[in-house]
RNA sequence: GGCCCGGUGGCUCAGUUGGUUAGAGCGCCGCCCUGUCACGGCGGAGGUCGUGGGUUCGAGUCCCAUCCGGGUCGCCA
């Protein structure tokens, strides 16, 4: 029995009420978050976006009717209230926003009625997560969730109005794009009236971007909804969205200087924390040697060492083979927790196996200064001690290394000493440590391709004092690259771009590409590009994770109004779906025999 | 694709070495209650223990397979 709004208007949200509203007579409307019937008096929480309101019912004021439908209210059912402000005359409930004022209701109408809901919508649930995404239209309810959409929306709003203030221009690419085969996995979509050809989603706007710089846009921007068809994280999604931007007539300096002032006023202005200036660079190098991590969490310290030198002669074999082979040895030194119970060492020796170690040595420093170790036996005491020394090793500390090819030893000690904070709770939501990341290599060698393919992608420029090595040692190139990182988390990433084309075409060679190739798939760039190209260079910001750090959340989900699931079907409409063999047919596409069958 | 964690009334969970009729809190339904706000009182309903096999006299509990969700490695230029 849903009643018509007719004739009522919203006079405020809930809690735009206040002492200031004493006396006046409001219209409010909302959900029921809670009823609580006295017998001759009820008293509802109204609930929306803003808050909750209490609306107090009794027969004298509100009429017999109105009563009647006051005690028929139940959880979730939309309403409409039009009474008057008043001071409570019971006790304040210092807990709400509107706690000291209370809308006596003259009259009532039930908007929409409800079922009671699968889980209770309220903060802090406690519902699995599965419930709430198949639910998620409820799950939106939760004042959480919308504290989350909420500041998502003003990151989004502010960063536009910073941008246009600063001389970029929004400009929309098409999300139906060329595919191309390096890089993420592209998500297709099939032609109807090319049949057997496909539109690739963008995984970002790059190209499109690079070429309105060539079209003289000289400062663009957008919030740009990408696509990427790999294995789903706490921190990544199938589809999410990049605040994009790209500058012309700039270096590295220029891109860092307007990011900074962005970063500085989305935090100043939504969570009132001032970010020191400038924030703090790292090179690559650093970065690995100190970390073991280009996206380094400088919260807290346990970085670090090299002791490759230190056990050069060392008996131990482990340790041996690593140098020979071109490794390094090296080691954090998890201060005070020389006690750790050999149990929970060896999990962490199993953590380190995890990401490619074939094993963890340690050493735990007693309070009398002797050692217990999984090595020992194979080292001098002389060397044990130097050991220590170099690793600043104190008594009850526990030193652990990892010795292998440096890929391995900066994997296995970066992730062991995120794992040592988390479990010694070092990580603080609310402490904010950026960092830029600079001079990333150029390339990486790709075991699995047998070549060297793009760290980032191919139109990143190089370092000038670096280009003279790209043939004779291609992997020491260093690139104009740079990331954004905020408490070990890539916040974003850009580059300056090649805009030369003779080292473009040096870098298709190197990556492999013959022209032939580059010109089949980037050839709409390389031709912009023989018309006047300015030199040009950008960034683009994750947004999720932007706004999943600023809320304090642990997954990007809690900041996507309507996220995938882990194998990226979305629960509440169940997409994907298999569709009308007619569309298909359409499509040109193949009917396939064999349908998978929903249970 | 690998590894780890989880799945028991609507929700969150407990459930011993396998042993009667699977429990609790919240929610829900009914009645009562004029100052509650984690309202209160009395009464009540509600469970294929994710699914399918197997072991056993007997399975929520053990074994195998599988589905679903989460974390992570690979992957993510």
């Amino acid at each position: 029995m849903a009643e018509s709004m007719l004739g009522l208007k919203r006079s405020h949200r809930c809690t735009e009420l206040g002492a200031a509203n004493i006396g006046e007579q409001v219209t409010v409307m909302g959900w029921v978050q809670k009823s609580r019937n006295k017998g001759g008096i009820i008293f509802v929480d109204l609930r929306d976006r803003s808050g909750l309101l209490q609306i107090i019912f009794e027969e004298n004021d509100c009429g017999a009717e109105s009563f009647a439908k006051a005690e028929k209210l139940r959880s979730e059912f939309v309403i409409a209230v039009t009474g008057r402000v008043e001071a409570r005359s019971g006790a304040v409930n210092e807990n709400l926003i509107t706690g000291a004022i209370e809308v006596r209701a003259e009259s009532l109408r039930i908007l929409s009625e409800s079922e009671t809901p699968p889980f209770p919508i309220e903060e802090n649930s406690k519902t699995k997560e599965e419930l709430r995404l198949k639910y998620r239209f409820l799950d939106l309810r939760r004042p959480d969730i919308q504290r989350n959409l909420i500041l998502r929306s003003k990151i989004a709003v502010l960063t536009r109005q910073f941008l246009a203030e600063e001389g970029f221009l929004e400009i929309e690419t098409p999300t139906l794009i060329k595919s191309t085969p390096e890089g993420a996995r592209d998500y297709l979509v099939p032609s109807r009236v090319h049949p057997g050809s496909f539109y690739a989603l963008p995984q970002s706007p790059q190209l499109f971007k690079q070429l309105l710089m060539c079209s003289g846009y000289d400062r663009y921007f957008q919030l740009a909804r990408c696509y990427r068809d790999e294995d789903l994280r706490a921190d990544r999604q199938p589809e999410f969205t990049q605040i994009d931007m790209e500058m012309s007539f700039v270096d590295v300096d220029d891109v860092i200087d307007v990011n900074e002032r962005l970063l500085h006023k989305l935090f100043k202005e939504l969570l009132n924390v001032e970010i020191p200036m400038p924030i703090p660079r790292m090179t690559w190098k650093e970065a690995m040697d100190r970390y073991g991590s280009d996206k380094p969490d400088t919260r807290f310290g346990m970085e670090l060492k090299d002791v490759s030198d230190v056990v050069k002669g060392c008996e131990f074999a482990v340790f041996k083979g690593a140098l020979e082979n071109g490794g390094s040895v090296r080691g954090i030194n998890a201060e005070g927790q020389g006690n750790m119970p050999r149990k929970k060492i060896d999990a962490l020796v199993a953590f380190a196996k995890d990401y490619g170690a074939k094993g963890l040595a340690y050493v735990a420093i007693q309070e009398d200064g002797s050692y217990k170790s999984s090595f020992a036996k194979f080292m001098t005491d002389e060397e044990m001690a130097a050991l220590a020394a170099a690793m600043d090793g104190k008594p009850g500390d526990l030193l652990l290394f990892a010795a292998d090819k440096n890929q391995v030893v900066w994997a296995v000690l970066g992730a062991l000493r995120l794992e040592l904070a988390r479990q010694q709770d070092l990580l603080k939501k609310d402490d904010f440590k950026f960092l830029w990341v600079t001079e990333f290599p150029l390339l990486e060698y790709s075991e699995e391709q047998d070549r060297f393919v793009a760290m980032h992608h191919p139109f990143t420029m190089p370092m000038d004092e670096d280009w003279h090595l790209i043939d004779s040692d291609p992997g020491a190139v260093r690139a104009k690259a740079y990331d954004i990182v905020l408490n070990g988390t890539e916040l974003g990433g850009g580059s300056v771009r090649i805009h030369q084309s003779d080292i473009q075409s040096k870098m298709f060679e190197v990556l492999g590409f013959t022209p032939e190739k580059a010109e089949e798939q980037f050839g709409f760039l390389l031709e912009a590009f023989k018309y006047g190209v300015p030199p040009h260079a950008g960034l683009a910001y994750g947004l999720d994770r932007v706004a999943m750090l600023m809320g304090g959340c642990d997954s990007i989900r809690e900041v996507i109004a309507f996220p995938k699931v882990k194998d990226a079907s979305c629960l509440m409409t169940e997409a994907p779906t298999p569709v009308d063999p007619k569309q298909l047919d359409e499509l040109g596409i193949e009917v396939s025999e064999t349908p998978v069958e929903e249970n």
